[in-house]
DNA sequence: AATGAATGAGGCTTCATTCAT
DNA sequence: CATGAATGAAGCCTCATTCAT
């Protein structure tokens, strides 16, 4: 489709030159089609940036959610292997592509179209929690997955950022586990304590 | 002074707009100087972004020095404190500048300077730890300076680039504290170790 | 076409101002187009220059040589007049266009590019001088022409150049068929002198 | 002196980069002088090509004047000699300077200016002229005077603006020579034709 | 008198966007 | 729908000129 060819052109170039450097007719040229082209597909040069940005974005919260649907019960343990795996392999799959996308988001998002978006992904592990074959009811749905996809998060971030040379997905994944179900156990403790008390 | 204040512009339009948004008029006006001014302390654009950022780098280097000096002796730990607490504090006082200038130094600056600069605060380090009362003679003083620095930086870049709210420089100063602290015993036992073999 | 009246407003402002003193917003302006509309046509402003006169020059070579051309045949006095009506006669109808043209020349092309050029009135002649009826077999042809263009080339350009205000062309063109004629009686005389010894 | 050093430095640029291309600083830096200085003797840029010129010209001229002037008396021949060697000698000695100078001349002046310049030399040969022992008393001296400077004029001009390689003083010299004397035969037959008559 | 820091007009060029085909 | 020629705002930079020291 043209506009897929469009966005892909666009992230190529986005790789190549960064943001600023991205010209209409480069995009053009490297979609195969004409310039005023862009213009039937998209109202102007910032609205790609955007539009490319978020149909990204989709498209890993798409595949994260997959990971989570499952037709045979899983443990939460289970659970959170299964999307820390799809998550992280597929950022640092295509780590430089993903680093310059987020790098982006910052630059074009305002705070409310950050907040929305990662509501999503919030909902998304909401759901996946809950489907979890030993998700302790006593959870606050929303608050717990809030919090485990931050966590998530920001050590995904971080791999992805800050290092320089792009560290090994497997580490990163354990490191995920480690943490967000490290996360769980605290949280349980306070349920429990709280109840007992 | 005139080259200060163009400094000073810059940086203030690089935090508002981004340095590709950043026009030559626009420092000219807000360091209140003319057009041509600019053109007379620096041979062009890159040069005021390079410039700059090297400038502020020197001072962040020298604060951290000056922490490093002390006329009374002090320990290994004392040490670390006090280049951890000025880098940091220095940091995250101004976090948003400081992740700019660091943004920004990715871009423009070669893999060539950026090694120089890393040098320049390695041996910061490595002078100040030697000073300290308790430096273990037997260790490798470039080679300890090296991780010991990379691990501070790791530490502190991460809190001011990924965090998205600034965390708490007193809890990264802890980070780093620990982290450092725990560095030099391990290589303690490996000097240990290996004398006693 | 637009290409032309870039080029036509180019020379126009040349005669105005001089070269130096055209801007591209001048051109733009006469030749009724937008600033733009310059850089889709040319990559810069020197190239306007550098078209602008080899396009000039193409046309007078065009001129030239369909003077040269005719059904029926012809004498090499005839054609040395034709030739000579047709140069001399061009350059003097548009005296000062031709001067500037000419004065620009030498400051943008190399000496290369200059050779080239010369060449391709060279062989203009050569071929126009070789469908003479009248034409000495014994001529090395590439030479004569060589030389009998010089001596065109030179009076006409004294002619141009030299003179504050324009002289009459039909004296000119008597001046150039006066020196080339007694060029080709030399020619042949030295040509039979060496037969016959 | 320092003016005297201004106008070295722009006719040396001059040479070197063409008249457009020659900023005040490089003419402030060649001298040897601060910028301020330039206008301490010169309102202007354009002033500083001008009385250059003028004042080259004016040095051509005083070494003609001295040329034209002896203290024993000459024959009109005689005198026409050391003219056409004055000018002819000095202009082919730097015929690059002289050519850059002419060129900008052409530039700079208004037709008034040059008419008065070209009337002073007309007056120096006037003077000559009317020296020599055997000037002819029937001469309109002032229009007699014209036309030999006229005839001089053109064939150095020609010698050093047309042609490519600098051109032989003494042979340009004789050519000179032959004409001037010619056209003074000229018109002593005219005059005495007109006489007998 | 000499200096050069400061100035801003003006030149070249790029590029997002429009619109007629 | 698709195209790309045309446009002009806006950016970078140079340089003649001024003026306080």
């Amino acid at each position: 489709m043209t506009s897929r060819a469009i966005q892909d052109a666009f992230v190529l170039l986005l790789l190549e030159r960064g943001y600023e450097k991205v010209s209409m007719r480069h995009i053009a040229a490297v979609a195969g089609v004409g310039l005023g082209t862009l213009y039937q597909y998209f109202p102007g040069r910032d609205s790609i940036a955007a539009v490319t940005v978020r149909s990204r974005l989709r498209g890993l919260a798409a595949r994260v959610e997959e990971a989570g649907v499952a037709s045979s019960p899983r443990t939460l343990e289970q659970m959170v292997h299964a999307l820390a795996q799809a998550l992280v392999g597929t950022l640092l799959g295509q780590a430089a592509e993903w680093r310059a996308l987020f790098v982006l988001e910052r630059r074009i998002s305002s705070s409310e179209t950050y907040r929305e978006l990662y509501r999503q992904f919030v909902h998304l592990f909401r759901d996946a929690f809950a489907s979890a074959s030993d998700w302790p009811a006593e959870f606050d749905r929303e608050r717990v997955a809030l919090n485990a996809f931050s966590i998530v998060d920001a050590i995904a971030k971080h791999a992805l950022l800050v290092q320089e040379s792009c560290p090994d997905a497997g580490q990163v994944v354990e490191d995920v586990e480690c943490a967000v179900n490290g996360y769980f156990l605290l949280e349980r403790r306070k349920c429990g304590g709280a109840r007992t008390r």
